[in-house]
DNA sequence: TATGAATGAGTCTTCATTCAT
DNA sequence: CATGAATGAAGACTCATTCAT
């Protein structure tokens, strides 16, 4: 049995490499300019093994997005764990939503940047179960301001629309700072405090 | 001199044949996805004609761009020549360029949304001609902010960090409404009043 | 009938200005990397004006190459019109010669360089007429050697193969100088002199 | 390993019909002329089949051009090997150059006949090895004419300027040999062997 | 006479994918 | 399991040429 587990463990490690080439040459490159060949390289396998580990190129994408927003959720699922005042949290999430976007650029442009219907020509499926753990997030933040609301830290409103403008808010500094690499920004970081401050004071009551 | 006068209209139309044809690809299908092929098909005319109308594919998408960012900047301008109050016009100006975004969804995306480094690979030039009439607007946006701040409307903080901020906040809205086609929102009127509430509420003294 | 006249003449100058751009950029780019366009472009007239001249880019080639090689024999004439002694001209005429391929290298090349099967892909006939103003060159040196033997300047031979080596020999510097321009050559006035020494004294009875 | 070594083979052999089906329409048609296209079609490949055997055109080029110069370096120090007296030994490596070009029209053409500035536009480095083997010939030929001198047979002269008259005067019988099919030579043995009397008897002390 | 418009055939090249091994 | 070979479709672009005006 020595051998199937080492086999499936080369098996795993082959698998991680292809993602993690793929991830990179996403975010060196972006989606439409990786190519099979250009993964298989980078990793110095044929482009042909790819095809034993995924699919097609789509998969691969599928893969690679959810694999990256599962560690978006379980950030902010961590936050509602810890011992913070409700405001704190709330700051904390946006904050955290903002620097996994930066950190994540190209996933975060793969799932929410990209204009439908779909140029990637992902299959709709796939593009959907993309999105599901993106859904998960949002509801993470729902839930947060329901808090809020209820704490009477924040303005009492429609609380879907009023998470969806946070929402829309969060991801207006995190797009732009992806997007917009060239643009004369303030210093970054007084950006993104100074765009979270906003966004809190909007909320206040 | 009326057959000068048709040759010169037809061309004209063909101009625009050829740029519309372009602009809707763009919107279905993304950039990168565009080909001098697909445009000319769609069109029905060989492909080597586009070329007698644009350099190439770079130059069809600058000359797309600059023609919408021109429309926007001259609706903010026609907006500040109108008898309004300061408060007003920073209010309407939001709602301007919201719709804009909205209304030209993907000049909007091919000029903002892209990320960089540009998987679109549009010599710097073009880029940099592409974004000046967004520029022009940004600067727009700022001059409203600081007579606001002047008339003692909006509390005082750095123009530059507040304008940034108030950008990437109608961004948000603009650019998820674009992206997430599929996202349950609330009503669309309803959110982009709400957002825009919000970023002027943030704004308050 | 002045107006007829003008008429004429403003067509002769413009078929000049055609010939004369064709010319240069056949020298500048080789005869596959010159186009119509280019040639019209050059002279700012609009490509079709060209085929009102010409009936394709071959015509025009043969046409630039019959003027040109009609050059070379009208100064092989003079030259023999000239009181010299019969040596005198043998050595002056090879010098002609050699002169002559140098200044039009781009004639010379497309008239004696290019290799057969045509990879210009003349009509042969074209060929035939460029090559024939060729023939009558080399019917001049056969006469120069000719007179050469008669005198007893030169080993009495066959007239035929010598003439043709000679030319072969003629032909050796001349193109080399023009096709190998990055060869490190020892001067180039020395190495012309010095082979037609070497012609001469292969000559000597 | 029966299999591995028939893979190879099979390679090899598939590589080989790409170079020989180039080099021929490199003959029939001029480099300018050959086109992936007309060489996968005729070895009845895709034309992307090529590709996984050469970079590009012009590593294909370089490829064939190297693969016959060194023939001729290798067959020029072959006879230097030969027990032959420094005269013979000039003559056959005369005779064997020349042979060589008209063996191999169209490498020779490729090498020392076109016109730079380069209608072919061969990256400079590719061009540079191309003629590199050629240089290793010419200084073969240097060394020939040194013994010959060092042995009284040949008249001294500056032995660069002397290679180089030697040289051109071989090319001048293999290039127009090549290049002027449709000449009325006399019989082409008679003019070879007239040709290499007369680049002798101009050397001869 | 001169031209602007249009095109079809052709250029090199890249890529996702399949298949036999 | 992994791969090397092969391909067809598509990419941007150029050019000689025709034709109506």
């Amino acid at each position: 049995m020595g051998i199937a587990e080492r086999r499936l463990r080369e098996r795993e490690e082959l698998k991680s490499k292809i993602v993690d080439a793929a991830a990179d040459l996403f975010i060196e490159e972006g989606f439409d300019h990786v190519s099979m060949r250009k993964i298989a390289g980078r990793i110095e396998y044929s482009p042909s093994t790819i095809y034993l580990y995924f699919k097609d190129k789509y998969e691969l994408c599928q893969y690679i997005c959810n694999e990256t927003f599962t560690g978006l959720l379980q950030a902010l699922e961590a936050l509602q764990a810890q011992p913070l005042t409700p405001e704190e949290k709330l700051r904390r999430s946006f904050r955290t939503y903002i620097d996994f976007g930066l950190g994540h650029p190209q996933h975060y442009t793969f799932s929410l940047l990209l204009p439908e219907p779909d140029p990637t020509q992902l299959p709709p499926e796939a593009k959907r179960a993309i999105r599901e753990a993106g859904m998960k997030a949002f509801d993470n933040l729902r839930q947060g301001l329901r808090q809020g609301m209820e704490a009477g830290l924040i303005r009492t409103a429609d609380l879907e629309t009023t998470a969806q403008v946070v929402w829309t808010q969060m991801h207006g500094v995190t797009s732009l700072l992806i997007t917009m690499k060239s643009f004369p920004f303030v210093e970054r970081e007084t950006l993104i405090e100074a765009a979270i401050d906003h966004i809190l004071r909007g909320l206040k009551p």
